[in-house]
Order: C-alpha cells, then structure tokens, then sequence
DNA sequence: CTGAAAGCGCTAACAC
DNA sequence: GTGTTAGCGCTTTCAG
C-alpha cells in the first residue's frame, strides 16, 4: 500500500526551495525575472514534490480561470456529441478547461440557474450548444447577458451584436436538390424535420429555393413534416405518396428520416433509384451502409465544434485587450454533398443513356 | 445597452445589509444560527442584489468542489455519448459539476497530465469512461492513484480494490445466442468486435460460452474480427461464410456491424431471417429501421453513466466520513433482448409450423 | 446569535 | 533578482 503524500502546495515547495513563494511562483509561470541558478533549483524541488499548482486558487487570483461552460442538449444524438467532440479538441488544444451542462428538454426556459452556475464557476465564456428549436431564444433578448462572459451560440438564426456558428443547412439542402435536378428528376418533394426547429426550417427554404430557381412552382403539398426519428419518416413518407404522387425523388431532413423511407419504398416496391431518388442530410456513418447506400449532405459537426472554441477565445482575448465589444460576424462550416446509389439514376451510371 | 453590474461579493452583500460577511456566509449556507430577522434582511439583499457565491472560493476554503471529473473517449460514437449524457442527468441531480477530458487515442498511456490537471481543479472524484482497450489499463497497476481523489471506470475487467461498473455484455452476448438457438437456428457463428476490446472479448465468450452449454463444439473458424464499423461487417461476414459455410446464424458483435452483414446479405441473395438469421447488439436507433429490423441486444448506456454518478458520489460520502477505503463491488448494469424480424424464422412466425 | 481573525493556494504590486 | 504585503471570495475557528 503505497502511500503518496497529499498535493505539495506552493507554500512548502517553497520553503523547501528555501525561496519565497513569489519566487516559486515565478518559476512556475515562466517569469523572466528570476536568476537561472534558482529557477534551476526551485524547478527541480517542483518536479521531485510533483509539484502542480492549483487551477482553482489560481483562478480566484488571476480572475481568469481558463474554463469555458458548454451547455449542450440531445447528447444522445451524434449530432450534438460530434460537435461536443469537436469542442473537446479545440479547447484541448487551446488549454481551456470545459464544464458541461446538459439540458434535458430543447425547449427549456429555465436558463438562469445554468448561467448563475456557470458564472459561479467563473467561466472564461459559454459556448450555447442547443439549437435554436420554438421559442427558446427569446431570453436573448431579454436578459442583458453577455456582461458577465462572451457567449457563442450553435445553430441558430444570426442576430446582430451576437456570434454565431452553423453548419451550411441552407447551402446544403440546395446542393441537394441541385444534384436531384441535375440527374433528371422532375418532381422532388421534401420531407422535413421538425418546423418549429431552426435547422428544420433553413433546410426546407434551400430545398423551395433551389427549385424554384429552377423554374418550378413549389406547393406546399410537396413537403411533409417529420420529427427528425426514422419512425417519423416512415409517417411523413406515407403522406408525402398520397398528397404528390407524381414525386419522382424527396430531399429528406437528416439521414434517420431517409432510412425510414429507404424501408418503405423497399416494402412497397419502389425502387430507390430508378422510381424515386432519395437524399438525405449529415451523413451519419451508417448511412453508407443503408439499402441502397444513401446520398447525403456531409455536415462536419466536429469543425462546428472547433470553431465555436475557437470564436470564443478570440472574443475573450479581446475583450481581455480593449473594453469594447467586437462585432462578430456569423461563421457558416461549409456542407458537402455526398453521393452514393440512392440517387444515382441507372441512366446515369452506365452506358445506356 | 443596459449594464449589469458585475457580480456582487459577499462583502458587499454585508456591508449592503450592516452585516458581517460571516453573516451572510451562514444565510446562503442555512446555517441555524442566524436570528429570523436578520436572515430575512439578509435574504432581501442577496435577491435584490442577484448575489450569487462563487463556486470556486468556496472549494478552495471548503477543500470541496462537488465537481467530478469525466474523462471519456470516443464521443463520436454513440454509445460513450450515450453514457455521457447518463452522467450529466445524474451528476445534475447530485449537484455536481462536470469536468470533462476527451481522449483522443483509445490505446493512450499519457495518463498523467490529465490527473494532474483534473486534481489542480480539484475534482471530488473521477469517472473514468474510456473501455478497456489493449492494454491501456496498466497505469492502473502502476500509480499509487486513488490517494487523491476516488475513481469509478466504465467498461473494464473487474479488479478488486477498483469500483467497475459495465454494462452485461456477457449476459447479452448469452441472450442472443439462447435466442438463435430457440428459433431452431443449428450453425451459430459469431463477428465479433476487435479483440483487443475487452467487451469485444466479453461478448465472444458469453456466445462461446452459451454454444457450449448447449452441447456443441465450438471451433476458432465460427468466428472473425471487426472493428466495430459497418465496412468490417462487410469484409469479416465474407470471411465468416467462406470458413463457416454451414453457418444459419450470426451474432453479431455490435449493430453497426451487423448492418453491414444485412447489407451484404441482401447483395448475396441470402435471405434474413429464413437463411440467416441475425442479432446485433447495442439497439441503435436506427436498428428498428434496417431491413429487415434487426433483433439486438439493448445496451442501457445512460443508465450505466448514472450508475457510475452514484457509485463516484457515494464513495466521496463514504470517504469523507470514515478514513478507511470500502470495499467495492463491480456493479453491472443488465443488458436485454430486442427481437425483431432478423432472427424470427418463417415456421415461429405464423401458423404453417 | 454575531463578529473578528485566520486561512484555503495562489498572484499582483510594491519594496528592497 | 527576490521578498513582503495584500487580496481573490469564501469558510472555519473562536470570542463575545
């Protein structure tokens, strides 16, 4: 039973140095101030005690803790743990500490508690990891937040005076459609997520905007609604056949949705591509093992997460700097298309065109 | 541009109400020994003011931060997100704080650095979330650790002297090889996860294990290896069916894999369940909806990462209480059959039996 | 019941 | 270069 002595504190370092603190501390963070001969001694009592100084009283000292708060939601979704993956990394790599809260219903409006604690906790900055889903942002407006710590917001509408960053879901969904069209589709409808969120609704405007530009007339019965789950895609799915039976093709919310078409139009007997072609959205890693493997749009959660910690420790170095509060503009991760057999007309794949 | 104050201090909360700051420290604590008059003026500066303590001071006074630190790896994937989001619901109710450290690299032996900097911020505890990979336990051994603050891992061998907890991956793998062979299934076989996984290891030995118990022989070349991605569900079911060609039944190690087997199953002809029949473990969420709908094992992530929160927070209670170091027991939280249509032969379905 | 003094572990500001 | 003093914001003695 090896017994290791409780953590040194500067304190005894020090006298075992036979230094003052203060010179301890200088040594610890790289002071210029201090003689070669001691930094060399007071260094080497630091690595034989273990020596590693406090990240809390530090903090108190210095108000600045080098912690960001992350408040995210649906963690057990891979969207939201991608981009918390991606936020992980950055701050590791900035030398920020991260404290996660967790809220457990996206419409929450309980928001107070969260900040006083984080702020309690003396957080540098919080990156806001929960979409932007029915009114759960209208506390923005309200609360004269931002004076206490600089805050980034993920995937919602871009406000003035605000940072925001989002994956290209506008962007994406027109590339979408785009590629449908350009493989001869004529009649591609959308299954949406859900409307009252953000992502939803960004998708679906892509989708009419893009067939529009088109040249097409886009009727609302060309679209049905979906919660984001597979068994919600099934539903809409059925919905969509019935109220545009001339659909050729669907653009599909997120790629959950699509597998619960791909297994219906596997049941009823429609041949995914030929008779309809399918897109979906994020490219979840199973999805190019689905029947047929399933084109879809690339969104790079981790890179969203990255540069949600890397906006903030901009804005918090700066405001470190001056007093004044930066404009920030908002930061758009780009999307890709990725295509696979889901999409691919066989017209277009070999050579019987 | 309204301008909130910044946060007020205790200080200033006593001299605001003509108290001592040791006053106002025992309202916000609910210490007894405040007359209820004084207390209620007190409690009407603290709200008028928006008082909040700081968290931090009062760790470092204290030398207690209710803060557990969580070092978890591979969030990209569903299953640690899963616990994760398990542990931010418990740690909230417990009302801890979260402290979370991804690890990049599954095989990762820099260990230290991470402990140091978890106990610079002065963690109650630890959750050691990352599975037992190759040999990246062996720290264990050799630091004299739990001196500083107490540890629950996830996923891992039970050792004595450590608190474990795990899902039943053994039990399940037992579960889905009892329910093949229930359907009438003959010929076994098993793709497992990589074996250098331990619940790999511990899913290959409860179908092992199970076969046994019913009276067959079990050989090596039942079996191949994955990597728990859909591609080497692909390439290890091909393996499997040219060294096992008698073989009317797979268990597969987790469900991404056996999507791939689904997948190629259907490219081959082979029809599921009546060929093959096909049970995965995890219960994704998309599981339900791959075709056919496959029979799995459900793994209960969230309620693994609960269970370690109460573990870790029980042990501090203990700790802080008597010096001595209780004994633990590993805890295992129970895994379950889903049966869907992957694994239900034609004969079990209907009447023509 | 309430307050004064000391301290948690460290750093900033000023002496020497 | 180095030490001293004060203080970050709170809690824990210990007086009274």
């Amino acid at each position: 039973m090896s017994l290791k002595s409780k953590r040194a504190t500067i304190k005894e370092v020090a006298s075992a140095a036979g230094v003052s603190t203060q010179t301890v501390s200088r040594v610890i963070n790289n002071r210029p101030d201090v003689s070669p001969k001691t930094r060399k001694h007071v260094q080497q009592i630091i690595d034989q005690m273990d020596f590693q100084p406090s990240a809390l009283a530090r903090s108190l000292s210095r108000q600045r803790s080098y912690t960001l708060g992350v408040v995210t939601a649906g963690l057990k979704y891979i969207g939201p743990s991608r981009t918390l993956s991606g936020i992980t990394k950055a701050a590791e790599e900035a030398g920020y500490s991260l404290i996660i809260k967790e809220i457990r219903d996206f419409n929450a409006n309980h928001i107070e508690p969260i900040f006083q604690n984080l702020l309690s906790r003396h957080v540098d900055g919080v990156i806001w990891a929960v979409p932007e889903v029915g009114s759960n942002r209208d506390w923005i407006e309200k609360s004269p937040l931002e004076e206490d710590f600089p805050i980034v917001y993920l995937a919602m509408e871009a406000k003035p005076d605000l940072c925001v960053v989002s994956a290209g879901n506008y962007e994406g969904a027109r590339m979408a459609v785009g590629h449908l069209l350009e493989q001869g589709y004529q009649h591609i409808g959308h299954l949406s997520g859900p409307l009252d969120w953000w992502e939803g609704r960004q998708r679906k405007s892509g989708w009419r905007n893009r067939l529009e530009e088109s040249g097409r007339e886009v009727k609302e019965s060309y679209t049905a609604e979906g919660n984001w789950s597979s068994e919600s895609g099934v539903k809409a799915f059925h919905q969509l056949i019935s109220q545009y039976p001339e659909m050729d093709a669907v653009f599909v919310g997120n790629d959950q949705m699509a597998l619960g078409v791909l297994q219906q139009a596997c049941k009823l007997g429609i041949d995914v591509p030929d008779e309809l072609g399918v897109v979906g959205f994020d490219n979840i890693s199973e999805s190019a093992y689905f029947w047929p493997p399933l084109s879809t749009i690339n969104q790079n959660h981790l890179q969203v997460g990255e540069t949600a910690v890397e906006e903030i420790v901009k804005i918090i170095e700066e405001r470190r700097k001056e007093k004044t509060n930066i404009q920030h503009n908002p930061v758009t991760v780009a999307t890709s298309l990725i295509i696979r057999e889901s999409s691919l007309k066989e017209m277009n794949k070999g050579g019987t065109g």
